[in-house]
DNA sequence: AATGAATGAGTTTTCATTCAT
DNA sequence: GATGAATGAAAACTCATTCAT
């Protein structure tokens, strides 16, 4: 499909009746409505419009709202997943390999915004979608190279012992979902602009510094 | 409100106290509700039911749906106030009261889950309501609060220089609001029940190990 | 509420707001819509709109379209068993009873078109709703009177022995029902007017006839 | 059509005997739910699926669903004329002809569940579409049949005289539609399972001697 | 002859809100 | 203060049918 592009006159384009194309449409257009309003609150007539389609084309393809919330999120799972492999913590040095996946981590959810409205959605309905899916513990190849990263810097005698991957990486994404999830409240309650460039660069050098003044041994 | 029982006569008492009663189980209920399904997926209806009146009585406390949400907000910011204010951290060493505060924001969300849910329903509206509140700023002596802990932790070259104490703070909420509010996806991704009694000690030690490893130098 | 009828004055004989008059407008209604047009056939608009409400009251009161088909029918059953309350079969010699008994249901099916519509809605759908329901075996008093009746009449050496009375009474039905039921295609198929007054007076004589000779030993 | 095979050249053959194909079986697919589901509960989606084509076929062969339902029609009716052609009571005793009528119209209605459905469906719509089709009145040659059986019983002075044939036609149906028709909620209402073998030997007994004992002198 | 994609009109159901008592 | 009945607007979902290939 992708291939054929650049052989196909502008016409194919736009066409309709593409499989796929409306498919992910819909899915996209899914992703922003869910993220941004729940899936309580997300309309579904919304999200066909948006997809460029009629509702019933969501129902052709997802069967139902629900199913089409659980599709949104294995795409989002999906996305996150592909985007870690890109990741090569074991080209680097253990801090550098930290710094990238803080850095990393910021930066992703800064440029998804959505995926951290799935995530509160998903959660606030007991995290079902996902036990009945594939995605399950597709997480594990993260956790272990953020061990391997660990022993290195273990051995090197430059981080401290006993430190647990999950609750290191648990602790990473903390840092800046919740400065992100909450930016409204949070710049309410604190009378400043936390997505100022400003604001969100000081924010990305004290997360570097709480996590390797954690980490680092000196 | 209690002292003013004595006044009033009998009858009225009576009245007063029921409407007094009814007002806050529909608040009660209301909280739970939003804090769950957030305030799309809440059902006005359920609210009634699970405070054990009619509809009717919620639009005579509250006018709209909407603003019983804004009600519910202003108690639950209210509640964390009231309770930060037992916080007494200038009675402690730098290092007891840091220890107090993380412990106290952990053990705050862990009893008050509705918290989280109700702060993520009020970021993904983009915190409209908390700007018209006058909770505004509340947060400020807090933030003070841990001002002068971290002042005094420099004086005596415990503590590193430099330290925001918004930042702080919010890295300290941080670290366990995420790890409770998307316990479902996390416990589901990492194969790990993350709210078992042993998890949750060693969630809290190592928010402490972090916290501390980041602000004491040795 | 019956007894109070004289007094009210008119304006509220044309009366909103009254629950148990809309839930019957709204069952009334419903039994001849699903009569008429089967349960997928039905319009829950058409039936609110004939119950002279709106389509929200009919959910208000029976929860769904299904659980409205369940009340309709239940209603049905319980009509006709009050009817045949009034067929008093032990006062009359066994030939009258019988003759009765014809009458009975030729004109209760002709005077009530709904209840062969609703039976054989209900039977296309496997007679779920009958099943769940306390009408069940409530046509036993019914059986037992007949059951006397025959006993007599072979007592008197009128009646042959060895009649069932559940065979009978399903026959008698059956020679109604069938007539009424599918006077459409029967009357194209043999190009008659089976509705006409003189066939009706000619089809309640054929079935006194087929009954009573089959019965009757001379 | 059959005959045709050995004209047609073997590949256009195959191509003509699939669309033959195709079609009697979105009949027979659509003969099954019409008859279980009625008019408007039958899905064009269902017919195709069943049928093993897709909904468009349907729409190619028979233009609608309104279409498809008058094919159905037609083909139960050709269906029922063809099998009562194996009827030959011409060549039997009066009593013996009324005894394989009854049998025959028994036996057909058990075997063939979906003509009773299909009859109840037409019927509640009106019989429009028996009216504009050729089937109408070809019900005549049995009703000579039953006729000329009747004359033949009078004149043996065996059966008694008076009787109609299409009201005999119409009683000796009735009595096995009804009870087959019926039989969930019949089996609900008397606790009988009316469908076992045992029961509807006696059935068929029982109906015999209902229709003997009516036209029988003795 | 066959098929998957697309659609608009309609249908059931839900929801926050208001009325009348 | 309290309550059951009522409502209209909107939401999710369904269906027969047609288009494009």
């Amino acid at each position: 499909m992708i291939g054929n592009e650049a052989v196909v006159p502008a016409k194919l384009d736009k066409a309709t009746r593409n499989a796929d194309r409306t498919r992910s449409l819909i899915l996209e257009a899914a992703t922003q409505e869910f993220a941004e309003l729940g899936l309580a609150g997300a309309r579904v007539e919304k999200i066909a419009e948006k997809a460029g389609t009629n509702k019933r084309m969501l129902y052709y393809y997802f069967n139902s709202k629900d199913e089409l919330f659980i599709a949104v999120m294995e795409r989002a799972y999906f996305s996150i997943r592909e985007a870690e492999k890109e990741l090569h913590m074991h080209d680097q040095t253990p801090i550098e390999a930290i710094r990238s996946l803080v850095s990393f981590t910021w930066n992703y959810f800064l440029e998804h915004p959505e995926f951290m409205g799935l995530l509160n959605t998903e959660n606030a309905h007991g995290g079902v979608h996902v036990k009945n899916s594939e995605s399950t513990a597709l997480n594990m190849p993260l956790i272990d190279m953020i061990g391997e990263v660990l022993h290195r810097g273990q051995q090197e005698s430059i981080f401290r012992a006993g430190v647990d991957p999950v609750q290191l990486y648990i602790s990473i994404a903390s840092l800046t979902y919740f400065y992100l999830s909450n930016k409204h409240t949070l710049s309410t309650i604190f009378s400043r602009d936390l997505m100022s460039s400003k604001a969100k660069v000081e924010r990305l050098h004290h997360m570097l510094d709480v996590i390797l003044g954690y980490l680092v041994i000196n």
